[in-house]
DNA sequence: CCACACTATTTAA
DNA sequence: TTAAATAGTGTGG
């Protein structure tokens, strides 16, 4: 399987998104580098991903989302990541919350793990979930650096 | 076995 | 009252 990769030039910097023959393999954060080389096959679904990328930086709703490719996986990140799909822009929900969602009592933990695994930011929101603390919710972690979960969630007009 | 993008609970100060 | 230890969870190193 070779797999296409592809930049996608935002306001916000380059992303780089990589595809299977099967959907949206993994999105990467702006590295810093410059839009690179355009590979010599694109995936049909580039423009659509490109898309919903550029609206969810915007604050906007996406029209659309490109297939997703999470062959390889674990059962319970799946289910993890499929929560997360259902979560609306501008929401935020608890670590904790998702757990219980999935028949995980104390599983918030576990929760954590899988939206650090998650390879898909940005479109799978793992930003939009937060930690539980003693007084309201505290900000929790962000493997992108928390510069960018901290603008996510500006952009989608969630206050802190 | 240990370490985590967690948290409710318990035990000490 | 506030602070620190602990238990419970799924995965990966």
């Amino acid at each position: 399987m070779s797999g296409l990769s592809a930049p996608i030039e935002t306001p916000d910097g380059v992303f780089l998104a990589t595809f299977s023959e099967h959907g949206l393999r993994s999105l990467r954060f702006p590295d810093g580098s410059s839009s690179g080389p355009t590979p010599a096959e694109v995936s049909p679904w580039l423009e659509v991903t490109a898309g919903a990328v550029r609206a969810i930086l915007a604050g906007k709703r996406p029209g659309a989302f490109p297939p997703i490719d999470l062959e390889g996986e674990s059962e319970f990140r799946r289910l993890v990541w499929a929560e997360l799909q259902k979560i609306p822009l501008g929401a935020t929900v608890t670590y904790a919350e998702l757990a219980e969602r999935l028949g995980r009592k104390n599983g918030a933990r576990a929760v954590g793990g899988a939206c650090g695994a998650n390879p898909i930011p940005v479109l799978i929101p793992c930003h939009r979930v937060l930690a539980q603390g003693p007084r309201g919710q505290r900000l929790g972690g962000f493997s992108g650096g928390l510069d960018w979960k901290i603008r996510l969630l500006q952009r989608e007009g969630v206050l802190l």
